[in-house]
DNA sequence: GGTGTCAATTGACGCTGTGTCAAGTTATGG
DNA sequence: CCATAACTTGACACAGCGTCAATTGACACC
């Protein structure tokens, strides 16, 4: 999935990749999409998560928060882009994929709350937003379909992306 | 495919709406991509785009330009999101799709180069973006991917997505 | 009225990729 | 030695795209 982005990658693939038959993966998932949602909570367990985005939530200031998550998620990003990738473009033929895509998603979206909240109960957070609305576009703009046309389409670099991306926001969202 | 978000728009669909058979179309579009590149230019003819493209050009300051073009573009999306939803979801898998894709893309591209322009020739552009950079990033945040999150997920109407995004950009490109 | 052309029709087929099924093989542990 | 689990092979159904051959119907032209 990584090696490829995602794209053009066949159940027979998987299964020569792995050593085994194609129908042997069918043993061990039911199906393709329940093969990707597998290895999402797989990388999910892996790569510790869960723990780092809590580490998170223990900036001492919105705009440390704010970097912190930028750190984690521009970096977090290219580890996941392939399988990300792949479920996406599942999600539109198959219903199971598309609430497991949904469900990361709104993990995403949770945390872009945070963020806002935060910033928000500094009263540092710009007018012409509520709290709602900014959460939504914040979320929009970390997107991993953005995060996909700045690196790979026009080859910034990770460090690149998160410094003017993290420099963006605290425009779009600070007094 | 504006019915359907672009999504489960079958050759045979396409035909039994047309009213003729599905082997028919074939008669006239050497194959499903084709017929959506073709579908592409029919529309941008129809809707006059480069016209109202070129009027945007006319617009006698930065920020007015800016606003100018998220007037058009705003609009403009919804009009042609299925047909587009369709092109992107074909990419990954037809090479004529997502050259197509791209071709549409670069068109966008451009536009935003054009807005960036004009800012950075009045002297308004933001310090820590170099005119390239910003170009690339306003043409991110404008992405079709961005407005279907914001709209079709989160329930913005085209107003507030016009108004939002064009408040938002403001503050992230203009000093 | 006959003829040629063009658009369309029907029915069949090949291809890829997912998912299923049945029958047979191999390794391991009791 | 046997039961079980994991795996194998080969075959098949199904959806969707794209292709092909044979046929039909309408229309213009002479």
């Amino acid at each position: 999935m990584e090696e490829r982005r995602g794209i053009n990658v066949k159940m027979s693939d998987i299964a020569r990749d792995v050593g085994i038959s194609r129908q042997a993966l069918y043993l061990h998932f039911a199906s393709r999409t329940d093969l990707m949602v597998a290895t999402v909570s797989y990388i999910d367990e892996i790569k510790d998560v869960t723990h780092r985005i809590a580490k998170l939530q223990e900036a001492d200031c919105a705009v440390v928060k704010l970097e912190a998550f930028m750190m984690f998620w521009g970096n977090y990003i290219p580890e996941i882009y392939g399988l990300a990738k792949a479920l996406l473009n599942t999600r539109d033929t198959d219903e199971a994929a598309a609430s497991a895509w949904d469900s990361c998603m709104s993990h995403l979206r949770g945390m872009s709350q945070k963020v806002i909240e935060s910033i928000y109960q500094e009263g540092l957070l710009v007018a012409h937003l509520d709290q709602q609305e900014a959460s939504e576009l914040f979320w929009a703009l970390v997107s991993i379909q953005n995060w996909e046309q700045l690196t790979l389409e026009c080859n910034w670099s990770t460090e690149k992306y998160i410094a003017r991306m993290t420099a963006s926001l605290k425009l779009a969202f600070l007094k």
